[in-house]
RNA sequence: GCCGCGUUGGUCAAGAGGUUAAGACGCCUCCCUUUCACGGAGGAAUCACGGGUUCGAGUCCCGUACGUGGUACCA
């Protein structure tokens, strides 16, 4: 029997939700969907200093604007929780202390200055950034290096410690990436993570691998930045006792700038003049909101749309999808492997399609809601003929403003629907008639207008 | 520095030894349009470099270069 399909997506609430992490979350949703798995949210915040509030209710926000609604989370107990790991504080120090008394891991008792000491004494051109691993331990102060009797000592007077994983000195770690494939490290390489934090809270190493477990998750698709961890990841599930339930592993390629180098950041957004957060986020410190796809005027379907391409396609030329064609055609081992740089003007392209695909039925709310802000009223019938007329010339929602205000700005007695038999009864004589009443309109205006209704004679 | 991952037009990308190397965005030209758009028809533009392997390499191997991630009591 193959095992239960559960992902997860594990944000920190430390911010926005940033086009990666939506695209993350859309990629195990997906998989999650169409291997009739379960989708689970979980919060990862263990690190208190980080912690911005707000952050995790526009986390959940920002899912279900985008369709991609967890079966299991903070919100939506499954059997697994609790969801938040601030929340599950007290279960980690247990797997921690096991893992000393099996001797896989030790105290330490360096202070933040004994290791800035230590980095800074060895700091060399070759090494520029020395590690806590089997050429320093030894120098350090921790329950390897310490007399047992000290150790206690330490221990009972409550010294503030931290527990270190014990890296083997000399192991090669193999895994199989889904999208990379095998992947090899050498543990000489690397160094001994601290596990468990003075304040008793987990690093993010021992959370994730114990919950990971506790919820019974199948497959772990993540960001590329923590390929470099996972051997250590491995190792904690092995020397925890689960090397049979092992999960399958997939780094997602990063999302890059779409000038110079790097990750993509939120000061590119503001740099470059387009959004980087799914929705607008106000920084409840600073009180900066930068604005999101939402609020510019994206389609959900179109930014979902838009994210899953970046990085996959099904092999067609298809490139327009539905949530529900993405559930169906999405495939892990398609992804790439190389970080592809965010296009903001395909990105309104994708939104382009949308909208014009999108029956005048489904645009009407979202239309009235436009309207209502202008103030201006009218009946669903005619709003639907003004849709279907104008929908294919947006872009950006917005845009269904700008090509429909001079329909509501028209002489009252008249209705679109007179206007358009007129139109294509006397074409010529009409735009003259036209022209009159609009006088007062600018010539652009009236020539929309006209060129419209010609659209649809 | 070290370790990992990657590299097809400006961008997203198809391609899994033999192709005229798809398609999309953007750009340019033309058509449609008494103006803007939308739409339509064309066009310019690519396999990072160097060695192999092979009858034949974008596709396989090895180097180099470049990019990118990691190297925290952050995730």
């Amino acid at each position: 029997m193959d095992q239960k399909v559960r992902v997860r997506f594990a944000p920190s609430p430390t911010g926005g939700l940033h086009l990666g992490g939506v695209r993350t979350a859309l990629y195990n949703y997906l998989f999650a969907r169409q291997k009739g798995g379960d989708f689970i949210l979980r919060i990862e915040d263990t690190d208190q200093s980080r912690y911005v509030p707000g952050a995790e209710q526009y986390i959940l926000e920002c899912l279900k604007w985008c369709g991609l609604t967890p079966d299991e989370g903070p919100e939506k107990d499954g059997g697994h929780g609790p969801y938040r790991q601030s929340e599950r504080k007290a279960l980690y120090s247990k797997y921690a202390q096991s893992l000393v008394e099996a001797g896989f891991a030790y105290y330490a008792f360096d202070t933040p200055r004994d290791l800035e000491a230590m980095r800074q004494g060895m700091k060399s051109a070759e090494n520029p950034s020395p590690q806590y691993d089997q050429h320093t331990r030894n120098l350090m102060r921790n329950s390897l290096s310490l007399p047992e009797a000290e150790v206690q000592t330490l221990l009972e007077n409550g010294t503030p410690h931290v527990i270190r994983f014990l890296m083997p000195d000399n192991e090669e770690v193999v895994f199989t990436d889904l999208i990379r494939g095998e992947v090899r490290f050498s543990t000489a390489l690397l160094d001994d993570k601290v596990l468990l934090k003075a304040d008793g809270m987990p690093t993010y190493h021992l959370a994730v691998v114990v919950d990971d477990h506790l919820m019974e998750i199948s497959h772990i698709f993540r960001g590329e930045e923590w390929l470099a961890s996972t051997p250590l990841h491995l190792l904690l599930w092995k020397r925890l006792g689960w090397e049979n339930e092992l999960p399958r592993w997939a780094h997602l390629p990063l999302i890059l700038k779409p000038d110079g180098k790097g990750k993509l950041s939120k000061r590119d957004g503001e740099r470059l003049g387009f959004p980087v957060y799914a929705m607008s986020w106000k920084d409840p410190k600073s009180g900066d909101e930068v604005k999101g796809f939402r609020e510019i005027g994206f389609l959900p379907e179109a930014f979902v749309n838009m994210l899953a391409l970046l990085g996959w396609n099904d092999g067609t030329e298809q490139e327009v999808f539905s949530l529900e064609e993405l559930t169906e055609k999405f495939s892990i081992e398609r992804v790439h492997k190389a970080g592809a740089k965010f296009n903001y003007e395909k990105a309104k392209w994708f939104n382009h399609e949308h909208i014009k695909q999108s029956p005048a039925e489904d645009l009407l709310p979202v239309f009235k809601e436009i309207l209502q802000e202008k103030d201006v009223q009218a009946d669903d019938t005619r709003l639907l003929t003004i849709l279907r007329l104008i929908k294919e010339r947006c872009t950006l929602l917005p845009d269904l403003w700008e090509n429909s205000f001079f329909f509501f700005q028209r002489p009252a007695t008249w209705d679109v629907e007179s206007v358009q038999k007129k139109w294509t009864a006397e074409k010529r004589q009409f735009f003259g008639e036209l022209s009159d009443q609009f006088s007062s309109i600018d010539p652009f205006t009236a020539a929309v207008f006209e060129t419209s209704f010609k659209a649809l004679a």
